[in-house]
Order: C-alpha cells, then sequence, then structure tokens
DNA sequence: GTACATAGTGACCGAATGGATACCATTGCG
DNA sequence: CGCAATGGTATCCATTCGGTCACTATGTAC
C-alpha cells in the first residue's frame, strides 16, 4: 500500500470519505487507465501508452505503480527479453468502475453546460461589441 | 468560471471527463462544503468554518470562491457590519450530490477494506515476530 | 476611545505532482 | 558487431496546493 493511502486507512478515522476516493482515483491518467483495463482485460505497457495519449514512461510507471499500491489493478512480469508486464484491474478496481464511470459522465455533462454558458457570455460580449462599435 | 475550469471547457475537448469532475470537486473540504450547504440549505462563512474542523480563514475562503467560479454555489453578500455573508448551492451544486454521495460511499468501502487487509498484515507480522522471538 | 465581531486578504512556505530529458539492461537478429 | 524492442529509472524543473501568520475594514457597544 503506498504511503499516501496508509496514512489514509492509519490516521483518518472517519471523516472526509470523498477525498479518499478522489485520492485514490484523481491522478493524471488514472480513470482512463482504470477504464481501458476495464475495456480490454489485460494490458501491457506499451499498449497503455498508445492507447493514452503516450505520456512519458516515467509518469505512467508512476501512476500504475500507484494504483497497483492502492489494490486497482494488478501487475505480472514475465521474466522474458524483451520485457513483457501485463497490468489487469483486480476485484477493487472492478468495484470502481461504477464510480469512474459517474465522474466521467457528470464531468462530460458539466463541461457541456459550461461550454453553452461560455458560449452565452461570449455572444453577449459580441453584442456589447457591436454596440460599441455602432 | 475560474481559470482551471474555462481552460478545461475551452481546451479539453472531449477526452478525460473524469479529470474534468475531480478537477472541479477534489480540493481540500470541498465535497465536505457540498454537503453541508446541502444539508443545511444555507450557511454563513463563520457556521461553514465551525461545522468543517475549523480550517484556515485564507484556505475556507479559497475553496468557496473555487466552488463559487465553477458554478456550484452562491455567494450573497449583505452589506453590512459586520459583515454577512451567505453560502447556498446552486442547481449546479444541486446536481452535484449524487456523485459527491458516490464518492462518500465508495471512499468509506474502499478504507473499510484496506482497513481490513491492514490488519489481516499486521496480524501476520505479530505472528511473524513471535516465531522469530520464540 | 477602545474592544469586539465578521469575513475576509497578502505574503510566504514546504511538499507533492506532472512532465521533460537522458539513460539503462537484456537478448535475439542480421 | 551493432541495432532494435520493451519496460522501465534517475535527475531535474516549474507549478500548484494546502496551510501558517500577520493584518484589515467598520459599525456598534461599553
Amino acid at each position: 500500500m503506498r504511503e499516501k493511502t496508509e496514512r489514509i486507512v492509519r490516521e483518518w478515522g472517519d471523516a472526509c470519505d470523498a477525498e479518499i476516493s478522489i485520492a485514490v482515483l484523481g491522478g493524471a491518467w488514472k480513470p482512463s487507465i482504470l477504464s481501458l483495463l476495464d475495456e480490454h482485460d489485460v494490458l501491457r505497457f506499451g499498449e497503455l501508452s498508445r492507447l493514452l495519449d503516450e505520456p512519458t514512461a516515467r509518469v505512467l510507471t508512476r501512476q500504475l505503480r500507484e494504483l497497483e499500491d492502492d489494490g486497482l489493478l494488478i501487475r505480472t512480469v514475465y521474466r522474458q527479453v524483451p520485457p513483457k508486464v501485463e497490468y489487469r484491474l483486480s476485484d477493487l478496481g472492478r468495484g470502481s468502475m461504477p464510480l469512474v464511470d459517474a465522474l466521467t459522465r457528470w464531468g462530460a455533462d458539466y463541461a457541456a453546460h459550461q461550454r453553452r454558458e461560455l458560449a452565452r457570455l461570449d455572444a453577449h460580449a459580441e453584442d456589447l461589441g457591436a454596440v460599441v462599435a455602432g
């Protein structure tokens, strides 16, 4: 278990349960990684990297390690050359998918709502510009 | 709209919707603030501060401003002395409550699961200690 | 005139985080 | 021999974030 989560589990008795979820799921690429593994069952490091937008190996490695340390995915190393490493969801990881999907849906709805709002404000700004120009 | 969210809405066309949710809901105290406002309908700055674990005013102010800029809550200033400022959820904020509740439930389940796991490991470590001591 | 209550703001700090760049180990293949 | 393929690591950097401490504005009450 990575240090952060161990701290969470050992020290936070009760409060802020939502922030636990965010601490576990809230890293760069993490929701995408979980969704891809849910969809493809098992993926190698390079496959994951290509399916995401090619984050640097350093970053992808760190996210995968954290998800592994937090118990959401399982890493299998085949001792062969060239190396082969497979990633798949654990039960805990599969159990997080409804929440990941909920995050995705609300985020999409929120972005759509804000885009509409932004368009409205931009249109209004143009009106003002027209008035000023006229 | 605060800069971060404006960037999200203007630049991220499509990907990473889950990370949008996390960008909006993922600050310190934010889920708690939303839950409290959902429960109490309207709260003053000092009331919120006392219901939370008294974060410094600086921190609480920043979280509230971000939530306001992101459209989740409404801030009403009464021009009187001493000052009175009220916070309540917007429609967007109320719409986030199912997600906040889902985050809370999964986080609680996750923490419980990991606590059990930790206890199991600690017990095992004690067994090992006994063996070594014996 | 001075203390109090409320709702903040400004300057600053240390830790964590995403990311860029360079480098590495192994072994089969030509 | 030398190169490619895979799955990384080491080092460093800029930014962000939560948090601390000091400070403020102002009308009322004593």
